[in-house]
DNA sequence: CTTTAAAATGCTCAAATTGAGCAAAAGGAA
DNA sequence: TTCCTTTTGCTCAATTTGAGCATTTTAAAG
């Protein structure tokens, strides 16, 4: 199929991490700063002799440049680099890369917010996924650009772009469904109103002030993190992931607000609790907060064993009709 | 971190594909014949220069080795090989090899079921999956082997692997849950119920017939297939995945039994029907079905533009409590 | 030309789950 | 004390689910 003897192809691995905290009910990542050019990227870096598996090399990377220790970890997913220059054939080293970028999960440590100021809020990047307060202002906008870009392109005629956007952003009939972001991103992308659009095609950007939304990240990161959103929040629906962002001993509103702030969807309070409670996931402290501004809530902790005990179960939450409620 | 100043490993990047397809009622995995040592293997191969995508290249092999041209195609996982040589310090070429390892979805073509007889059932591999039937025999001399085992081994101590293993065979209280293929294999995996518990420690496998469990498959490709199986399982039922098996026109008896194939488990009939047609996943074609043995079934197409309506939807099938309706 | 068996299809019903909201309890602050 | 806020307890209707009865429509058997 490829010329000659195709030889195997020795590439480059890269090792991206999406390290998501929260506090404060904000959703963050952990992001470090690049020279060259300068902006903001996620913590990553090859994969060298010295690492004995991918995991330990995405550990040590994310140490090193952010001094951040990670333990829940798991893989997200394999891009093929596209940029690659074209190969000479019979060349031994391609000159390809595969990144492998994997979801990382930390209960945000007091102190590191203020070490280093790297920690990056998810909806500064993705403002158009924080609907807590209801829809965001900036989703007029967004749909007005997205429209008229879908009038301009031939490749979207017919109703297909317009009816793809009704699905994926949630107008009309259709229900927000939290759980694309991914899908979001990349529509928006292909509506060139993220400013990694141009950049790919290196083309310049609009002048327009507001022509692009959310803040960019180095290379494909942007919709690295969009991946990593979309599965946390999947998967929080149904694995009890959620407690790994928690500190030891909450309270089920804080609980509540670190599943709101990852949905980006104001839930049901009563019922939030009825379902953390009716699945056994978390037991009584003793201890009490009294600083919640009302009446004392009850401290809390995760239920380790519920991890031996139940076949599978997180938080099947769904919206609330209200906004904020 | 590394010894010296580490360079960036160049590694191997094997493609490895779980081709599926269901034929009268079974599933199917596409496999090749290995020369050395003497076996079978999933279809895989490395990525070469030619190989302009990663997809792209394990279209390639895939085709090379059986002929089959794959349409649907998802990422599975990465995985990095363990059992890699430790790597000279300096040298720049690292002997380890990623492999990356897709699902692929078929719809079984009736000339290749003859043209090369390289499908082999899921059952075969994983006999204890398939409870279409309720549980088969062999899951009593199963459960008996890991307790035993778990008796013996320290590490198991306490009852935790016992409670484990109730929870992912699904015996008393809980409820066998078929997405949890790949941790069942894992246990059977780690209490060397499989030939490949021993291939990879370098011991001699248990003289003793039936001492081992199912056929067992080139490297970690069972291990990789189970991984197949379990997100498979998982995915029809919220993704409507399950067409791509299923011919132009089918009777939806036909795709119960797919499903049915698929999940290892019986499946309600009316209540399957109630579903895939409350979501509008089928279109009449006007056509009967008169071999069925009874009355003829109406024929069923699926219905592409729900792929642009629905958000997402599939069939959250779960099983009938009785065996085989 | 029935009779019988096998599926397909239609429909009902109770149990469980979900979405929403009312109301009381328990603190701190005015 | 009174007001305000948040936690907590509880109710209720609307849906969704799990199960099974009954009817229809064929082919095959007698």
């Amino acid at each position: 199929m490829a010329a000659g003897q195709p030889q195997e192809s020795r590439v480059r691995i890269d090792l991206t991490a999406v390290v998501v905290a929260v506090d404060a009910g904000q959703p963050y990542v952990l992001t470090v700063d690049t020279a060259e050019p300068p902006g903001i990227a996620l913590p990553s870096g090859p994969l060298v002799s010295g690492h004995r598996t991918l995991q330990a090399g995405l550990r040590s990377w994310v140490e090193a440049q952010t001094k951040c220790r990670l333990e829940y970890i798991e893989q997200l997913y394999t891009f093929g680099d596209r940029t690659s220059t074209p190969v000479d054939a019979g060349e031994d080293i391609d000159h390809r890369a595969v990144s492998i970028a994997y979801l990382a999960l930390v209960s945000m440590p007091a102190d590191q917010l203020e070490m280093q100021a790297h920690w990056l809020s998810w909806y500064a990047l993705f403002p158009w996924e924080d609907r807590r307060d209801g829809e965001p202002a900036l989703m007029e906008t967004l749909r007005d650009r997205m429209i008229a870009w879908g009038k301009t392109d031939r490749a979207a005629r017919r109703g297909v772009w317009r009816n793809r956007m009704d699905m994926t952003f949630g107008t009309g009939r259709v229900a927000w469904d939290e759980e694309r972001a991914l899908e979001r991103y990349e529509m928006l992308y292909t509506a060139g109103l993220v400013d990694e659009s141009y950049r790919d095609r290196e083309c310049p950007p609009p002048e327009t002030p507001g022509a692009t939304f959310g803040v960019s990240l180095a290379a494909d990161h942007r919709r690295i993190l969009a991946t990593g959103i979309s599965r946390l929040r999947a998967k929080i629906k149904y694995r009890p992931v959620l407690f790994e962002l928690m500190p030891p001993e909450f309270t089920l509103s804080q609980l509540q607000k670190t599943a709101e702030a990852l949905s980006g969807i104001p839930l049901h309070k009563q019922n939030f609790r009825r379902l953390v409670e009716q699945q056994d996931l978390v037991e009584e402290t003793g201890g009490v907060a009294t600083d919640t501004g009302g009446r004392p809530a009850k401290l809390m902790r995760f239920r380790e064993d519920v991890l031996l005990e139940r076949p599978s179960l997180g938080l099947r939450v769904s919206a609330s009709r209200r906004a904020a409620g």
